[in-house]
DNA sequence: CTGGATCCCAATTGATACTG
DNA sequence: CAGTATCAATTGGGATCCAG
């Protein structure tokens, strides 16, 4: 997994790719545009994480600034996930990833 | 990293990353669009791949139809690699992901 | 019962040496 | 020069344990 304490990018692709360069957070942040989620949530959504990339990913997307995580003081705990505003920003990525997918699925047999 | 061969993704993001969801790939995409380029040229401008891990995703973005492969029977050995169509199409993804670096750098220290 | 931390093991990646 | 083989290192999945 790419983290962002590695030597300093030299140009913007690879600025963007130290932060999302990472299949699980592309959908992460989709699954976070449509609002608020539970952790279980989350882990339900993205179907075939395991507990454990899922929270290392949320971690390091909470101390680059994409990610916002509020716990509740409860039983049986809470914990919910929501995009900063730099993480809502990330909405352009992922649309023109959406776009190109839309265009192309036919070649691949979607 | 991400193959093909994998079940069909259910949306077009995942069909995106399918195909791209990973560092180096978008880091090739990236360096083909300034045109065709040698397998040494590749390797080092994509500053820290080792040679298997580069020949690996060729091999795979070629079996995509994103890169086409051009080898020259000559000693020294010769092998062009450039964009296809498909491939040079994937140019919106990396334009949106450069502009979003070229936007936040200076959040990010760089 | 949920979030998540830890341990163990399989799978992937990476560095280096080597070949045609 | 482009690629393969080999081996070390890192990562990821799943089970288990734990705190609240």
């Amino acid at each position: 997994m790419l983290q962002q304490n590695e030597k300093l990018p030299a140009c913007p692709v690879e600025m963007t790719l130290m932060l999302m360069g990472d299949k699980w957070k592309v959908l992460i942040v989709r699954d976070l545009l449509t609002g608020t989620k539970r952790f279980g949530e989350l882990k339900k959504s993205l179907n075939g994480i395991s507990q454990k990339v899922l929270t290392q990913h949320l971690r390091i997307m909470e101390e680059n600034g994409l990610v916002s995580r509020k716990v509740y003081a409860q039983i049986p705990p809470k914990v919910e996930y929501s995009l900063t505003d730099v993480g809502v920003s990330l909405k352009n990525v992922h649309d023109a990833m959406c776009q190109w997918g839309e265009q192309y699925k036919q070649q691949f047999g979607c």
